[in-house]
DNA sequence: AAATAAATGAGAATAATTCTCATTTTCCTC
DNA sequence: GAGGAAAATGAGAATTATTCTCATTTATTT
């Protein structure tokens, strides 16, 4: 048969759940968003990929935000702003950190530098508004 | 009485420990350096008191290195160093975000920015050592 | 179609952190 | 200094994100 009828791999489904998103979910987030397409799919099996992702190298966790891992598919370094109400986190393209400052770490350090996270906290639009019309 | 033979309060010894030393320790290596000067000491009460240092803004988390907690009772914004191998934490106070950098955060998310975390993950210098004389 | 390998679901196991509550220690008032 | 209120602590239970186990289902190979 061709057409298939029911999902099958549920693989392929995490992984273009999370590459349709920029909102970097956390594994219970990203659940909740296959429920949809695949209500029957489990939360180990979202946790088991993420963690083979992960391995693969073509999925990065961007952060621990309250305690909780939170994915990105998007792999190219970039930088992130965390809302400390909402806890969102976005991505912040226009900004990135300066080649030099990265070729200074080596030096500093003695060490191998193989990656870089700069994020800012702070409150996010959405949450600022909701505090001015509080 | 002047000379205390027992210790009382923990709660400073916790905070004059974090103080004392540059490497972050989660909440289990600061129970542990504490055993020594404070061997009755519970690790709720470290926990405990790390929460009531963070909501005075006297310690911060620099960061979740293998899903655990690292303290710094240093809050001057300061860029970090994390080892892939050790998980050792080691400040890079030679490096800086540039203020620049941060002007122009609010600008891109319309929010309110609070603060800043820039690290860079890699192999320490030590480890860098024993891989070659391995 | 049979046999083998890979992927998944469900729930148990793990582990960092927080919470509860009884006890101890400190602080305050007399 | 004594007595009582308030704060701090210890011990262990509770919570929760994540991982693991194992039986079952699905895919792949022969």
């Amino acid at each position: 048969m061709e057409a298939k009828t029911k999902q099958f791999r549920k693989r392929q489904a995490i992984l273009d759940c999370l590459r349709s998103t920029t909102t970097h979910p956390s594994a219970e987030m990203l659940h909740a968003m296959l429920q949809a397409e695949h209500p029957d799919i489990s939360l180990a099996t979202v946790y088991r990929n993420l963690a083979l992702f992960r391995s693969q190298g073509i999925v990065q966790v961007v952060g621990t935000v309250d305690g909780i891992d939170r994915f990105d598919a998007n792999i190219d370094p970039h930088v992130h702003f965390v809302c400390e109400r909402c806890s969102a986190v976005i991505d912040l393209h226009q900004i990135a950190v300066p080649q030099q400052l990265q070729s200074s770490v080596e030096a500093a350090t003695g060490g191998r530098m193989t990656n870089c996270h700069l994020s800012f906290t702070g409150v996010c639009q959405d949450c600022c508004q909701a505090e001015v019309s509080a």
